[in-house]
DNA sequence: TATGAATGAGCATTCATTCAT
DNA sequence: TATGAATGAATGCTCATTCAT
């Protein structure tokens, strides 16, 4: 009976601390999303989960560290939710479409954060590697990254991959290389999300996507035969 | 004639400055398109321009303001270089392909400069209105932008609308709304280039062109008729 | 009986407190003597003694008293041996060797810990009293040390006077003031075992003994008439 | 002229800058040698050179860097002028009362600096490579050290090694290994200066010398024949 | 004008110690 | 009693910007 106290109260322990570290990652999260990796402080972040700073490192070994997990627990979100489509009893155009929208959607909750993912090379250098002196980050390549990100990534490609396949086979799409028209629907939907300062109108995710989904299905050609 | 020598010597001294500043701007453009704003350090630009850090700042009010300066030449390069491909004697199609190529080499050489404007929208408020408590940023909306960035982007999307009108007119391209065309293909071109760390090969400006280019014109849909 | 029950449990508690008490000593000294006091953190020692950070609270105030007690348990130590050999049956020549011997095996191995003793001023005066700005603390004074410190040190000094006495007495030494000539020992022995990086060949207690032993009895000077 | 002008104010400028940096050193040199290491602030630095924190990065690039470059100067100090004793004209026991004088006289004025050299081996570790984890710093082996330190060092000894032979090769000493007897002088003298809480009435360097000389000449023990 | 020097404000991280269970 | 969790107070270091010459 001791013993059961002592498990369920050490058990109610563990709970609340994987209650805290999920509290201190949505806030984090939040104010990364806000303000990208460098406006963001310790101090902000302990503040507003109210927190002594000193607690959050009894979570997490550093700012990155926390940064790092929501970028990887995003990533694996965005992951399931579109391995769960694709399993969806649908046609290939219903897939892309609810892709499109996962995608999106992911993309408009957790805008700073993906950025820095996907952009900032140089930062993304200085936290994986902090040593090695930021030089020469040619602009095309990227550091080297953990492997769970990698594989995160590939994943989801590889995902939106088969949709396409899919549908290829079923006779749904143009006989694409899937691989590239993947390439090309990454780009849309992040660079339709990722747009600067001109916005006429902000659309909703839903709108966002019928539109990307309507020009990624028909392009902008006229069809001379038909339509 | 001491007027005139003194015109002269004014002139010389007007005709240098102009000169250093653009040698900074130069120096600084390669460094912040490296490294992005945050790790582009004052020393470092000044290391870099051999001028001392006081010097930059009688030619430029602040770090940021040497990042607008640049931020705004690029636009207006690009905005240049496509209203030449507007005016120029060719098909809408082909017009499209070089608007594609024109905007994916300024990303392609630009790209830490186009991201954080594009996409760092708390440090551009920081940047723009330094006292305003960065608060708040809802990830939707932008803020204020100087009105000659604004212009210059506005005229750019303009443009773009304008060749794929052209192109409609012409009945090359189907009946979109040229704007949402405009947006879609910026997008596109912008999401192409700013993708993060998978890449299976990296395309040079030309390759990404024709297959932007293609999947913007034909989409992937199957043509059930022809093809 | 239920009285009798409850002093054995008593007992068992007290006598399992002395035990871990003795167990945390055991295993900070060996951290203390190896980083020194400021390096070592409670951290460290309550990780390598597997109590909790808590629970060494439990069982000492402060880091510090932690620190003292070692420092203590060392000085007894010293003092309890050497005076062992005050009181044996062998000639004060003999008893020299063995008290160098003695202490020169103290520092040995408890070096990092006899030093802070021995040298931090500043930081003895801090621990001893942490309310007391540290402010010029006058180069030569050191802090007035606990009773039990000072006496146990005292002794030993007094024990090292006592044999030299012995063997002034004896005639085997010469007419020196046992005072000064016990300070001196002291220092050879301390500063022997205390030598900075130059070290040609590390010697053994034993070997060190022997040199510091010839020396000290002989001195360096030639002796006009014999040897 | 204007060459002259320049040059003129350029030299007295680059004079200011060493100026500065001899008073920051002589600052801290203070602090270091009250208070050690650790227990120095670059912050107290500051306040007490009347610069501002971030000034003394200016100078030095931490507070490490400022650590050493007292200790080297401290060592360089001490070589030369026990050099000058060695070249003097006189006999050899009176260089090795002088040698004497010059190494107590330096432990006297920079205690907690020699200190750290010599004694805090985890420290000098950590400090000389930070990124090494202090683990397992046996206390018998010192981190391997610069070679200037090195060299100094390697050089005082060498010096008093020499005092010693030449006093041997003139019949002034016994017959002693130099390098033994060096070391041990060494060792009295080091550990005089540095002697725990226990002090009978300080002594001025002067009286110490005279004690240390006393007995290092003539060792303790009774000569049969003479005295 | 050009610049070497100076700095205030800030930031991530650490650690001895206390608290609640 | 034992402990996991929490924290206040430091601390070394950075960087955009200003000042004095």
């Amino acid at each position: 009976m001791t013993m059961m106290k002592r498990d369920l109260r050490t058990e109610r322990e563990f709970h609340r601390r994987v209650e805290n570290k999920k509290s201190i990652l949505k806030v984090a999260e939040t104010i990364f999303a806000q303000k990208g990796y460098n406006l963001t402080t310790m101090d902000e972040i302990a503040e507003e989960t109210q927190f002594s700073k000193a607690t959050l490192y009894q979570y997490f070994k550093s700012k990155s560290e926390i940064f790092f997990e929501i970028i990887y627990k995003t990533l694996e979100d965005v992951l399931q939710k579109i391995k769960k489509v694709r399993k969806a009893e649908m046609s290939a155009t219903e897939k892309l479409r609810q892709v499109i929208y996962c995608i999106g959607s992911h993309y408009h909750t957790k805008k700073n954060i993906s950025r820095v993912f996907i952009m900032e090379k140089a930062l993304m250098k200085k936290l994986l590697f902090p040593d090695s002196k930021v030089q020469n980050v040619p602009s095309s390549t990227h550091p080297p990254i953990p492997k769970r990100f990698k594989s995160a990534l590939d994943d989801i490609i590889e995902v939106m991959c088969e949709v396409i396949k899919e549908g290829v086979a079923a006779g749904e799409f143009r006989k694409v290389d899937p691989r590239q028209a993947s390439v090309i629907l990454g780009a849309m939907i992040r660079g339709f999300h990722f747009r600067g300062p001109v916005r006429d109108g902000e659309l909703s995710v839903q709108e966002s996507t019928d539109l990307i989904y309507d020009f990624y299905l028909h392009g902008i050609k006229k069809n001379r035969n038909a339509q």
